[in-house]
DNA sequence: ATCGTACTACGAAGATCATCGAACTTCGAT
DNA sequence: ATCGAAGTTCGATGATCTTCGTAGTACGAT
């Protein structure tokens, strides 16, 4: 079984402005929440959304890309993981704020 | 000199996904931090703005629609200032979060 | 080697959004 | 009562974004 994980930005290259605009779409949040109950991560087929596989891809993408969630290849599943760590520490209190909120 | 609050969403009616649609905006994200420097308010024609005057009413109101900032007027000019304490104890920590943030 | 599964990349369609200028309102000052 | 300053609303324009279907890739299993 091979294992890649997918290009994202290093935490110094995350900018805020990029996290918000991902965090500020209600699929999106959607998937932030299925990770933040699943620390091993989630292949994203296994996520329940409203939308296509294409347009899932298309998030996963972007919240990749604003260094929100970090991606792995498990042969032909991708796990996605929150990249808690590196957020906290960016923007501290701010993932717990999003969590907590009552949805 | 007459004072009047401007319409804006009651603590319990404030949606994280607004909130944080809002604040995903460069210019949006600009006026908070230009009004977490002014406890006392600003006046929005004082925040230094890329962006035409009635451009800065279109983001203001976006703004104090999703619950992040309050407005009242005073005289010609309006005042708006930060929700501090709404934001804090909805999403605890979010806004220290995105103000601590290098930009 | 072929097949099915899991997912992505691409291009198009429709919706939403930021931006602007122009017209209007409201208030304070002259 | 007229003027200017501060700010808003409206409609239009162009950009950006979400969504989808289709086609394609990569992998494991048969």
């Amino acid at each position: 079984m091979t294992r890649k994980a997918l290009p994202q930005p290093e935490r110094d290259e995350i900018r805020v402005e990029s996290v918000l605009q991902a965090l500020g779409e209600p699929v999106r949040l959607q998937i932030i929440r299925a990770l933040a109950d699943a620390p091993e991560g989630i292949a994203c087929g296994e996520i329940e959304l409203p939308v296509t596989a294409s347009t899932r891809a298309h998030h996963l993408r972007i919240l990749r890309e604003a260094g929100v969630l970090s991606t792995h290849t498990e042969g032909t599943r991708r796990i996605s993981t929150l990249r808690r760590e590196d957020l906290e520490s960016l923007y501290p209190g701010l993932l717990t704020g999003i969590l907590t909120a009552r949805h």
